[in-house]
DNA sequence: GTAACCAGTATAACAGAGTATACCAGTTAT
DNA sequence: ATAACTGGTATACTCTGTTATACTGGTTAC
């Protein structure tokens, strides 16, 4: 039953590398639902520094699971938007809240 | 479509926490394919330390995603294994792995 | 003009994840 | 008896993720 481990390991890592973190998954959330803004993320997301902010944003962008458009206009204005393919990974997350739900429950459980 | 987004947010970050990091998911694996032995899982996983297993195997003992079961026999003989909640969090993995393996084709395509 | 917004960057410090290396008590093999 | 196995623990270190705080240059509002 060993199929390709090492890959499948390594796969799985960098599933883990991408998405890790603590604020990785907030910021996607949040971004998929709408919100566009620097500013806007930021006040979205209680607790998260501009600094984290930016590298994190510069990372998901790196990754293709969001887009940054600088619109030229007097105001420099910027967009970060979800990318079809951060959307693809929307199975996954849902997976991850549900079991996320369930674990909570299951480990304050009286032992 | 706000949902409860702050418990979301919460369950992700949760789960996240659960199976976060280097090692968690490579041990998961090794011990899912079936080794169940302490210098099994070890020698099944290269580069981790023995300080690194036996900390990360606390870990998953305390969120019931494996036992621990000691036979008092002359030597002492000490087992893990995945728990059917462990399994539970099977299909999670499987659509991790497989999107580990688009992600990495679709970050090394020429630009 | 000064206060507040925008989209960030700079610098420094901290805390926890991870590494390196050695060691322990006990058992089995040669 | 000496080496190699078992299942780990101890100590010390590095490294990076995260925090805290301040600051920049430009624009708009009062």
């Amino acid at each position: 039953m060993i199929r390709n481990q090492q890959e499948e390991v390594q796969a799985l890592q960098d599933t883990i590398y991408v998405i890790g973190g603590k604020w990785r998954l907030p910021i996607i959330n949040s971004i998929c639902n709408g919100n566009k803004r620097f500013r806007e993320i930021e006040r979205s997301i209680p607790g998260i520094t501009t600094r984290m902010l930016s590298r994190e944003l510069k990372d998901l962008e790196m990754n293709k699971l969001i887009t940054r458009t600088v619109y030229d206009e007097t105001p420099v204005l910027v967009e970060y938007e979800s990318t079809d393919y951060c959307k693809s990974f929307g199975p996954v997350i849902l997976a991850m809240i549900a079991w996320g739900k369930e674990h909570k429950k299951k480990i304050t459980q009286k032992s």
